[in-house]
DNA sequence: CATAATGCAGACAGGTCTGTCTGAAGGAGT
DNA sequence: ACTCCTTCAGACAGACCTGTCTGCATTATG
């Protein structure tokens, strides 16, 4: 079992994940119901309840997929970049490329979390994401040489949030550049640098 | 009609919205159904369709409040200060100050926003708001000098909604400092002023 | 070949939601 | 006193949701 299948079809798991993600990100978890999803993925319900154990459970898992690809995604983004202070700059074009896809639809963890009530599968999962990111922030606000490395991270989280909130209410295509600009500005006051962009 | 009762039992209008604003604003809008606000508000189901015409439209009057309340809190935070500067600044502590509150739950704009699909009431209440936020920055960036108002507006603006979000998910109370200082920084950048907070 | 595992299809139950409708009670103005 | 209007209480329909269950087909393995 779970041989290495080049071109055979994918597994129930997989098309259930990919189902999930493509409707529960285009629409909200809340809205979409089981029976769309084993639609879309083309499974009996039977085999969703046997490979999740139900809706919360395989919304936990688009969540960790969407977390591990968003973490793909900027640590390769920072790896292009050789110093801390563009390696900062790089996770926000990184956040501005994404605005600009078509499916775009702002941070799955921040609308799930405000679908869903407090505690459960979902707060575990965008606790889990927040913290790589902030912790992404303030390690590269402290190789910067930041003076408060834990306040810059923050203020570099608000932002990113920020960001990623504008781009999603106001359909705004701008606000990658206003972003990156504050970022610059934030940057240069915790690190007394002078370097502009 | 309409007369001034000052101690009399309130209209059902108000009663419906009362509540709606404590479960909507609680639990969010999908969550909650129409069964449970008129019982929180002891009308009853009739009174809420003749009054507004459905669950969407009371949503909308709920938000429209919401609306109203804050322009008027941060009006007066506003007017409390004369420096363009310090009204910005009044603007992330009035902000902060709603962290404190137990009932905080984040800007009801975003979660309704997140919560029902693009279009519709809850799109053009959410529009309203952050279109009158983004007037109240700019003008106080022109005011303030900056060399390009619309953009520290906008920065601005960046903040205030990544330090609600972080508010909310994070259960962060440093987050109302942070975006504090951060906007001293982005003001400072923008309008070459030397002022620390 | 036989057997076990996996997956598909769909019925079914129990609950909740929105929205409509009926019928009656209470208060204000004429 | 009479009438209009608002409001309350609740039944009802139609739709949707989650989760369980029963069969049947396919496939891999002993």
């Amino acid at each position: 079992m779970a041989s290495v299948q080049s071109t055979a079809k994918p597994s129930a798991r997989e098309r259930l994940l990919a189902a999930a993600n493509e409707l529960f990100y285009a629409e909200g978890v809340q809205s979409v119901g089981i029976d769309r999803v084993i639609e879309h993925a083309g499974v009996a319900k039977a085999s969703l309840y046997n490979t999740f154990g139900g809706k919360e459970q395989l919304v936990r898992a688009y969540l960790d997929a969407r977390h591990a690809g968003t973490v793909d995604r900027l640590t390769r983004a920072v790896a292009e970049h050789d110093t801390p202070r563009e390696q900062m700059l790089a996770v926000f074009e990184a956040q501005g490329r994404q605005f600009d896809r078509p499916d775009f639809r702002g941070c799955a963890f921040i609308r799930a979390g405000a679908e869903a009530g407090s505690g459960g599968l979902v707060q575990e999962a965008a606790d889990a994401f927040r913290g790589w990111m902030r912790e992404l922030f303030t390690r590269l606000a402290a190789e910067a040489g930041a003076a408060d490395p834990d306040a810059l991270g923050q203020q570099l989280q608000l932002l990113y949030d920020g960001a990623g909130i504008s781009a999603l209410m106001d359909h705004d295509s701008t606000v990658a550049a206003t972003s990156r600009a504050a970022a610059t500005a934030l940057i240069a006051a915790a690190t007394g640098a002078s370097a502009e962009a």
